[in-house]
DNA sequence: TTGTAAGCGTTATCAC
DNA sequence: GTGATAACGCTTACAA
């Protein structure tokens, strides 16, 4: 690993100009055959690879893109990795879990956006560059992130995974598309790819009440802070009303998209006697901890409760029943919103993008009963 | 989106000369607080960001680390992203699959591995610099690495996810880290992180013998060019022999790592009626393979016989019964790796580094039986 | 403590 | 078709 060679190294090697070892990089064809033979063995003797931040001072351009990922609770995961010194491997009983195992399902999310992500930038000839948040400081942040924006020239954000001031701080110098983030007031012409929330809640209901007569619901909510959140809920309004229900006459339960409020929730309904014909929830995870109130209860879904979720994660189908839901499109997500960027990168001044993926329901047990008999699409 | 601002606009707005400037940036206590706050001022009226290039071409160093994931066969994921139109989404029966699903293994794999190396990239105050090799000709893959090669401090390579000849010249250029990788004749005093594939494999048989008294095994093996099956064999043949068991009396069974052919050569040793006491597998996909097939055939796991498996994926588990197997630290793989490639890049001079991860037996109901009674840890 | 100026390794605009 | 040479934006001796 000597010092790395540079173009001048290459070029005396070649007996050419810098020039010319450039032009063969860049432009092939401008330069004769015959040198341009020279300088490519010469490049080829001497291992050289041009520096990308050189070539990136020259063209203001990286040929990189940002991608921030938001941090989870990671920070602990601080175990060293001490070499194994045992000769024996650890044995560990590993029982079946009981109950609903918590699920992660950012994390999942994430990894299907991030690597749409990446083929993408594939298909544009591009690197990603990522970091992931694990400062909870929002200065930490900040810092990481406008770091990150001297290395890029555009940046793929995740939906609230940055402070609102960092981020508009970000929009001021390179282009920024947003991920799942519903249009806001303080975004205006913002670039953004998102998913049809509203129409994917909205398909769902419908089918509740077009096929299974469904009238009357309670609807587990997200938190308010999020878009998917209000979107959804708009569907299931949207719904509703369509079919001359007034959704007034549904109850909301406010929940954080976490299954355990949701759980309670039901529980206190089944106590109550308040049970609705369904239980439509925002998220999967509520849904889960719905199933899990209503299996104690000995209540039966989908005869005597219907519940649906959204996101379709992992544990939707191990669950039983398995749980209805609707997935979204999150790699898709990954590989529009770096088109959209690099769009936006090559043409700066074009009018805001905005892209919505469609959804698709998956119609499941939770709401269809036994579906073991149909045929498989 | 102006012309961003460079240490020159800087310097005249906070009236001092761009080396102060600079100074502000890195060594901060080295300027009088009075200067520093006017440039600190500068910096934020003007939104300045420094430029990642300069920095690199100034430092020799660009604080970025590279990863390059293997491309899968994912290309033709080429669809388009058309907004939806319809004002309905896309409604789908989606009944529970048959026979065991084809999990898609490398790819949580390789999740795991990147979310480790992204958080310890955090630790070190690093940024993670990704490409997926998609493009299935060997130039590509070489074009694409020796580009990143550029832009990098050094770069994590996955096992066998580049071509030999690329990875030696790249080993020429940058500091870099295998991982997963078992050493090899030609890649000497190379750093590499690593997992102990064959202590695993040979605890898992030890308990099989020790515990179940198992005295007749076949062993499914992967493709002959994974130092990773190498390894799980070692293993196997040390924990039969420690037990005075010849390990020429156990079978091998060529296999790929994939479930279709290990499904055949169960059904085929059903056939035959020469199945073994124990069947071993050298990963988890084929052991699934395995089991399927002897479900099919109504033969019982694990009275009739045990099956075991390797990696742990998600799979294991939804499988009846559930499949013991040796489950991989991924996410510290990849801590691991970007830490040593930390180490290295600070000091190119230092003697090789090794690190071998321990793995973790989880011994599931396929070779166990019931466990629902036993206490949860 | 601050300023001046010389690189760092490319690309790109001119001449030739 | 090729070669000088001036940017590009930053860091860092070296001076002041």
């Amino acid at each position: 690993m000597a010092k790395r060679p540079t173009v001048y190294d290459v070029a005396k090697q070649a007996k050419v100009s810098i020039a010319t070892v450039s032009r063969v990089l860049r432009t092939p064809e401008t330069v004769r055959p015959a040198t341009r033979d020279a300088v490519q063995d010469a490049i080829r003797i001497l291992g050289y690879v041009p520096s990308g931040s050189a070539q990136g001072l020259a063209t203001q351009k990286t040929g990189v893109i940002g991608m921030f990922l938001p941090g989870f609770d990671a920070v602990e995961q601080l175990r060293d990795f001490t070499p194994s010194t045992k000769d024996e491997a650890l044995l560990r009983p590993d029982p079946p879990a009981e109950g609903s195992a918590l699920p992660q399902p950012d994390r999942l999310y994430f990894d299907e956006v991030l690597r749409g992500s990446e083929i993408e930038a594939w298909h544009q000839g591009r690197s990603l560059l990522i970091n992931i948040g694990l400062g909870h400081s929002e200065e930490d942040i900040t810092a990481l992130v406008s770091d990150m924006a001297g290395k890029v020239d555009g940046m793929v954000v995740l939906a609230r995974s940055i402070p609102d001031a960092t981020l508009a701080f970000l929009r001021r110098r390179i282009p920024v598309v947003m991920v799942a983030n519903a249009p806001q007031d303080d975004l205006p012409n913002a670039d953004l790819v998102r998913v049809s929330n509203r129409k994917g809640m909205k398909a769902l209901v419908n089918h509740l009440i077009d096929a299974h007569h469904v009238d009357s619901f309670a609807y587990i909510a997200g938190p308010d802070d999020s878009p998917d959140n209000h979107k959804r809920y708009e569907g299931f309004q949207e719904a509703l009303s369509f079919h001359g229900i007034n959704p007034a006459t549904a109850p909301i339960y406010r929940g954080q998209f976490r299954s355990h409020l949701a759980h309670d929730i039901t529980a206190d309904l089944i106590k109550r006697r308040r049970l609705p014909r369904a239980l439509v929830c925002a998220n999967d995870q509520m849904a889960l901890g719905a199933i899990q109130a209503l299996n104690e209860a000995g209540i039966a879904i989908p005869d005597d409760v219907i519940v649906t979720g959204f996101d379709d994660i992992k544990e939707t189908t191990s669950v039983v029943p398995r749980l209805t839901t609707v997935r979204q499109p999150m790699l898709d997500l990954g590989r529009a919103a770096v088109s959209v960027l690099a769009q936006r990168i090559e043409n700066p001044t074009a009018p805001p993008i905005a892209i919505e993926l469609p959804v698709t329901v998956l119609l499941r047990e939770s709401c269809e009963g036994d579906m073991a008999s149909e045929t498989r699409e």
